[in-house]
DNA sequence: GAGTGCTCTGAGGTTCCTCTGAGATTCGCG
DNA sequence: CGCGAATCTCAGAGGAACCTCAGAGCACTC
């Protein structure tokens, strides 16, 4: 399983060679690969992992790559996919693009070609689902900005972007120092990190952002 | 390069018998015509020079027609555009012109029709100096220059003038190095070049047009 | 074939981010 | 109130990321 969602990618293909071939590549291209060899196994890791993106080939055993499609499609999975297929014609490709396809490309590509559609519809999709909800503002979190309200949108650095990111995405619950440095900071003896950068946040965004909770943690501060 | 810009036409047509036909036909009507055989060498003409119009054929090897369609665009160019299809089936047809492309003809075609339709995107897009918002000022891109303001105009290099395109046509969105080195910089390896040529456009605009996002990229300094 | 302008490299200096640690302040509880 | 523990505040060290700029290589011009 791919744990870093932002850039995990699932890729269906019956196809050994090709399918080293591709996984090989988006490792390198910095991407977390999970390779699935048919579609039943496909169907799987798109319903118990999140991606980013997923690709998908036609001619798969088992289940076929545009019924697979029109599966994860029927469960409610949003994440783009992008079909590889043999055949060109037009029929052939609209029957992809009707079953919920974002993407389609066609055998023989240009291995460039492939990554350039992929980060295509990784930009697509993040553009428009980056932001959390701040009350008045929001966090926009791929420009690392906090932005919303009368004021000038106010820059983050890469750790205050993260801590306010969890806080923010589950605005509820009560944070540990603990959980807070596992999650956020990946060094395990940075005691103090997070009340510093708890600090910089409050200075940057007023003092109420985030509420202490004593003897336990933090909390976000709206709701 | 075409120097009559009014009647300068950009052909981009792999077919080396449909291009020199099309060639010899619209030299005969008075155009200027530039032909490009493949889309990358499409795109750079389509970025470096002025052209009336452009005509791209859809199956092209490097770069697909409709793509083309899609990165001129992108980088704020604003001339109209009529694209050749062999497929005419209204997927087809609605991802060409949702591309930025103007007008559509099906493959075969007749003469007339090609000329009368090239005739109406003329007339109905006299203006074809693309400009793009710089805030105060704002980018000719076909002259390469910024205008605007009480200073003079500033005239900027090929390369400055893409970057400044990249950024204008996208203000806010936050560009990586990587991504900045393959849409602007061709060559895959010029790791440097990309800081660079933001010091250059920094230097002659203001520090503030560019922002850094520390560890991620830049962005547009306005909004 | 010298001159000019553009592109990109590489080295050194500078800025920014991250985290530490120590003193000041607040909190909870007897 | 008074005390210990928890928290806040902030200066600064270390290192990574970034900026600046001189100059080499190249293409194009006259």
């Amino acid at each position: 399983m791919a744990g870093d969602q932002d850039h995990a990618l699932l890729l269906v293909e019956d196809d050994a060679k090709l399918a080293a071939l591709l996984d090989r590549l988006f490792t390198g291209e910095g991407y977390t690969v999970d390779v699935a060899r048919d579609g039943q196994s496909g169907l799987h890791h798109a319903l118990t992992s999140r991606y980013a993106v997923m690709i998908i080939d036609r001619g798969l055993p088992a289940i076929e790559g545009v019924d697979l499609v029109r599966k994860v499609r029927s469960r409610g999975v949003a994440t783009p996919i992008l079909v590889l297929t043999a055949r060109g014609t037009t029929e052939d490709r609209v029957e992809g693009l009707d079953a919920g396809a974002e993407d389609y490309v066609v055998k023989p590509f240009e291995i460039d070609e492939l990554l350039a559609r992929v980060r295509a519809l990784l930009r697509r999709h993040t553009d428009t689902s980056a932001r959390l909800d701040l009350g008045e503002r929001y966090l926009d979190v791929t420009a690392r900005r906090v932005v919303g309200g009368a004021a000038a949108p106010i820059e983050l650095s890469g750790r205050e972007n993260e801590l306010l990111q969890l806080f923010a995405a589950h605005p509820t619950q009560v944070f540990t120092r603990d959980e807070l440095r596992r999650l956020v900071f990946q060094d395990a003896d940075s005691p103090g990190a997070v009340d510093t950068y708890v600090y910089y946040l409050r200075r940057k965004l007023g003092r109420d952002v985030i509420r202490t909770v004593h003897g336990l943690g933090y909390r976000m501060g709206s709701a």
